[in-house]
DNA sequence: TCTGAATCACTACATTTGTAGTTGACTGAT
DNA sequence: ATCAGTCAACTACAAATGTAGTGATTCAGA
């Protein structure tokens, strides 16, 4: 696959409104926005031109011949480059320190703990 | 504790360097890390003065009066911002995903896997 | 049919980041 | 004392990012 693109932190607040929902116009995303972001419209419009130009973003047309907006790339897909990146930036890398990182600056339930060790189980070589 | 300063990518690099070994003058930095990033003397230079301007390193000098630039924040603290940071913008803040993403996307040996768990063990509430 | 609101396409502009170059002062080796 | 190599201070400059504003177009109502 194509990897997926940068995107940027503002862009990445679009991104997850799409991921959870979508298409949508600008105009929808703007007022869903609103309540966490406050951004101008246009802000939002640049944003979503931007995403386009990366490739992380499709459009289509609404009933009303209005822009609609979906995402073009998985978000299992760019979390999973950002953890990446993300892994090699701070810890080498490596998964281990950053799996004993997490853990330990996390306060975890019990029952937390026991889903997490049952995925260990399975993520072995074998 | 203030909290430590935002560091760029470029900036981390040598921030690591100096976390590994320091005090160092900035034509040593510069040799340290020809190899892996074939910066300019100035490059580094410059980065060094920014991250002095972000409060993030220190200047001494050494027995000559050439300056030297070391550490002026823990790197625990710097992973923990990152880390923190991060485990936000891409998991909506909580560690519980966080973890079991890292988990089903690393290889682990029976050996790491072995050792998590006990960590895990120890970061519950309790 | 004229008008105001919505939509688009462009343009704008300050910051941050990556990556240096230039210039002047200083210093140790002839 | 002089000159070459360091070091430090400043300046440079493009790309990416955050955050909009402006102007043209269009469409639905009065």
């Amino acid at each position: 696959m194509t990897p997926p693109p940068d995107i940027s932190e503002s862009e990445w607040t679009l991104m997850e409104a799409l991921w959870e929902s979508s298409p949508h116009t600008a105009s929808e995303l703007t007022k869903t926005l609103r309540p966490t972001m406050n951004w101008a419209e246009n802000t939002v419009r640049t944003l979503l031109t931007r995403l386009i130009d990366k490739g992380a973003i499709a459009t289509g047309e609404n009933s009303s011949g209005t822009r609609t907006y979906l995402p073009a790339v998985k978000r299992e897909a760019c979390v999973r480059a950002k953890g990446e990146s993300f892994m090699q930036r701070i810890f080498g890398g490596a998964a281990k320190p950053l799996l004993v990182h997490f853990a330990q600056n996390s306060k975890l339930t019990a029952e937390e703990v026991r889903e997490l060790k049952k995925i260990l189980d399975q993520s072995m070589d074998s």
